[in-house]
DNA sequence: GTAGTCAGATTGTCCGGACATACAGATTGA
DNA sequence: TCAATCTGTATGTCCGGACAATCTGACTAC
């Protein structure tokens, strides 16, 4: 008996709209992306040709290819020659992003607040003046927050701006994130160079989160670049462990 | 008087072999790459337009669009529509890979040593059950190791691999890492979810590590999954923050 | 002198087709 | 019965062209 395996994307409702700004390649891997979120196209699933998909849509071949590859650049998909091109069935969600501790927090329904501590213009140092690719001693923004979450803190926040990007006021910065002000100014968060690591809490660093002298605690440095290459953050971080950890989704370049 | 710019790539020796099985935009691609890599094309610079570079190389404007949007998609240039594609100009190097500690480590000259503690099969407790997607109680490899440098330990890496992967033979996992067998084996490495933390090492951790009581350790957690979404391997790490750091390369979603 | 407008340049999107390559299953042979 | 071969199918690569969207810089008008 012949298998009664049909191609999922036929009951799939899938249309594209030629009069949208919007590409027709992206419409289409939206619309998988969400059938794929919403289980519509279950794991292990074939899509089906590319060419009989593309004349389904009244596409060309190459708009569907477009499409289909966005998605597996995401991880969604994996393409096989011969074979045909199948749903990943795997737990794997979302590939990586840039992680934004306020983004984390929120989407985890903590409802973050912060506290700014300093907000000054200041001489950068040789080690600021490095990552960020400025003179020593010119002028740099340093924003130092405490992040909280029920009332508990929860990591300690230095950043080093070069001028000029953006202004930084401090009713913006405990009301949002630092990487959302960056991004409304016309910022395009392009890449970013981060160190993490753990060491013991000093004196001092051990009173701004209510830790003991010697605690563990995890660290994270980092430089992120916009779209052109320039250093637009230098940040130090230090976080809780018991609150904190960073999660990510890694994809092997091929 | 004019801008004496010229298009830098017409200084690069750039070629095709079309006989060769390689493919064209591939080949072009790590041309490019090389020339980035090398210096010759420094940062900032324009790469002139697409369809000159395609004449000049006797390739079709797709083909090298596909190379570019390799190296695009690597985060080594940008495009900008109506201005051109340029070099980043930044200490922007490698995106970012699967970090293998034994990789990581040889790549810094430290010449890695292991030793394997354990090399067996256990029943699968609930947590790696869940991570690997297989039955509580079934069979799995459970491989734990030592990893040091120049004599001193370094990291204590704890892992469980489905059967049937492959096999793991002791003196094999000394002298490589983990993610080399497996590459070997024929697993194609795709994804892995991944979690770093920080906590205090307990007495029998520290004594493993050389390290004392309560002193700080960097923890990671990570499942890996292979081309067609399945898990292939579930590990829990530990490392000593004084002698390891995590460095990563994050592009940004788009 | 300043602001708005226009033209050129370059990438973005899309098409239709052609052939190569690799995989899976059926067929054929020993 | 088992292994080698063949065949169909699907993706991989590549081509040549067309038009749209956007940015830069120069020109023009006020």
């Amino acid at each position: 008996m012949p298998k009664p395996e049909v191609d999922p994307t036929v009951q799939l409702e899938l249309s594209v709209d030629r009069s949208s700004p919007v590409p027709l390649y992206f419409q289409l891997s939206q619309q998988l992306e969400a059938a794929i979120e919403h289980g519509t196209l279950t794991p292990g699933s074939l899509l089906g040709n590319e060419i009989e998909l593309a004349a389904r849509l009244g596409l060309s071949r190459p708009t569907v290819r477009q499409a289909i590859q966005s998605l597996v650049d995401k991880g969604l998909l994996v393409r096989r020659r011969g074979v045909g091109t199948q749903v990943v069935h795997s737990q794997v969600k979302r590939p990586l992003e840039l992680s934004s501790l306020y983004d984390d927090l929120e989407a985890a329904g903590q409802r973050p607040a912060t506290k700014v501590l300093v907000n000054k213009l200041v001489p950068a140092s040789a080690e600021v003046a490095a990552a960020l690719g400025v003179a020593e001693d010119s002028d740099v923004h340093r924003v130092e927050r405490l992040r909280l979450a029920h009332g508990e803190p929860m990591a300690y926040l230095c950043n080093f701006l070069p001028p000029g990007l953006i202004d930084l006021d401090t009713d913006q910065l405990e009301t949002t994130g630092l990487y959302r002000l960056m991004r409304s100014a016309g910022i395009t968060l392009h890449s970013a160079r981060q160190s993490i690591g753990a060491r013991a809490a000093t004196t001092e660093e051990a009173e701004r989160l209510a830790e003991e002298t010697g605690a563990p605690l995890l660290t994270m440095q980092r430089v992120t670049f916009d779209d052109t290459g320039r250093a637009v953050e230098y940040g130090t971080h230090t976080y809780r462990p018991t609150r904190y950890s960073f999660e990510f989704q890694l994809l092997v370049r091929t």
